[in-house]
DNA sequence: CCAAAAGTGTTCATAATACACCCATGC
DNA sequence: GCATGGGTGTATTATGAACACTTTTGG
């Protein structure tokens, strides 16, 4: 760095130029006990919004921290879980998405086995939910045992959010390995749990012998995944040949 | 909206909490008369990273625009165009990227043909240039007519975004319709224009019948394309049959 | 025995890839 | 006449989708 630079970074105020807010929202999906596709959402306690559904997520943190890392950060206050697949989706500008100023939200996806996600409701939220996604005539909704919403009880263009994580990861299931995060654990699956996420991702039934193929041309002979030669005894019916993602 | 809504968003100062800058910086490609592909980069003329080579772009206007609306105004003040194929790429947001302070940037990219391209030095650039993109044992070169820059002569972080921005039209290219916005003319072009996008993009020359009948069924069975049904006649050897874009 | 999960085999249409070959034109 | 761009045909193999069929297991 030249003397120039050096003095002119040392006169250089930030405060001086008018700046909006930036957040990182995240869209963390999981499988339910039926193998439908979740969605985590959190009531919020406060304005705006108060009252509303919306996506985890928080400010960024200036000077300190990626919006990766705020993503990664929000995770783990809000689901206990760090180290997890994680990744960026697109950033929302619109000057009026947030009524109470100019925020930038950059939006991420997460995915993430049922069985690691112990939800709890942070600081700024009543409550925080799984929802089933159900599509009809009007476009998504959201469910769970006891509430059903609509995009309307969602907060800020979080449902615009969800609709292009929903389109993202139905693009990226046949070409990425993005399904082997949903499961149980992946030192120990069966195609048929590997086949169930794909199912509910894409919302549509698989045909056994074709998934079957494909699972072993894309991921078995490539080494991606291996067979463990065991078979999974306990689960009812028929024992099924266990593989394990070769890390 | 309800009265407790009303009243703290009137009480809410923006200027309360600490805030990074955002920008949108552009990845412009076009292809050169050599039909390679081509970068568009300015010079800066102030600190930071003075005289270095940098992405054109700027700052978001807070409460008045998106970083759409942001990449759009910038693209036409440094190019003199506008409604042209611009994509969201990606946000970088390290907290250290710029060295005056946390600055956010949301990259976009834009595919345009050099005939349509006018380019002008903005205020903050001393010096407005293409580059074709070299591949070397080192990473990426960037060189015309005149200078060879290395990755050391990129400002900020922008070898980054220009690497992510190549990956990411590479992978795009075999199924999206990108390659049509770099062609001179949507309404009138030969398959073989369509190729040469191709192969710079690639990086590598593609079969003739090939290339050929993947048009045929993508783009012209689908109606995507139309053949014009005549030839182009001044270009030398074989006169070629003419398509367009079907709009 | 039978429903359901687990696994195999066969067929057909479409795609990707490689490559051999012909036509038109200007130098 | 030959290099270059323009264009066609054919063969091989990979992939995707449809579907018929067998095996194992608990109730």
């Amino acid at each position: 760095m030249d003397k120039g630079e050096k003095e002119f970074l040392d006169n250089f105020r930030a405060e001086d130029y008018k700046r909006p807010s930036v957040t990182a929202d995240i869209v963390i999906f999981t499988l339910d006990e039926d193998n439908d596709l979740n969605i985590l959402l959190i009531n919020r306690k406060g304005y705006p919004f108060k009252d509303h559904w919306a996506l985890p997520g928080g400010f960024l943190q200036v000077d300190e921290e990626s919006t990766d890392e705020t993503a990664e950060r929000e995770l783990y206050e809000e689901t206990g879980i760090n180290n997890v697949f994680l990744k960026q989706l697109y950033t929302f500008s619109k000057p009026d998405r947030d009524p109470r100023t100019h925020v930038i939200s950059v939006a991420y996806t997460a995915l993430i086995p049922k069985s690691k996600l112990t939800i709890k409701a942070g600081d700024d939220a009543k409550d925080a939910r799984l929802f089933k996604i159900k599509y009809d005539i009007d476009g998504i909704n959201f469910t769970n045992s006891d509430l059903t919403l609509t995009e309307k009880d969602l907060a800020f263009d979080h449902k615009e959010i969800i609709r292009t994580a929903i389109t993202r990861i139905r693009g990226r299931i046949d070409y990425e390995p993005d399904a082997f995060e949903l499961l149980k654990d992946k030192s120990e699956f069966t195609i048929y749990e590997l086949k169930c996420i794909h199912e509910s991702i894409k919302n549509e039934t698989l045909d056994t012998a074709n998934f079957r193929k494909s699972f072993i041309r894309n991921y078995l002979n490539t080494g991606f995944c291996v067979d463990l030669g065991r078979k999974c005894k306990n689960t009812g019916k028929r024992a099924a040949e266990l593989y394990a993602v070769n890390e």
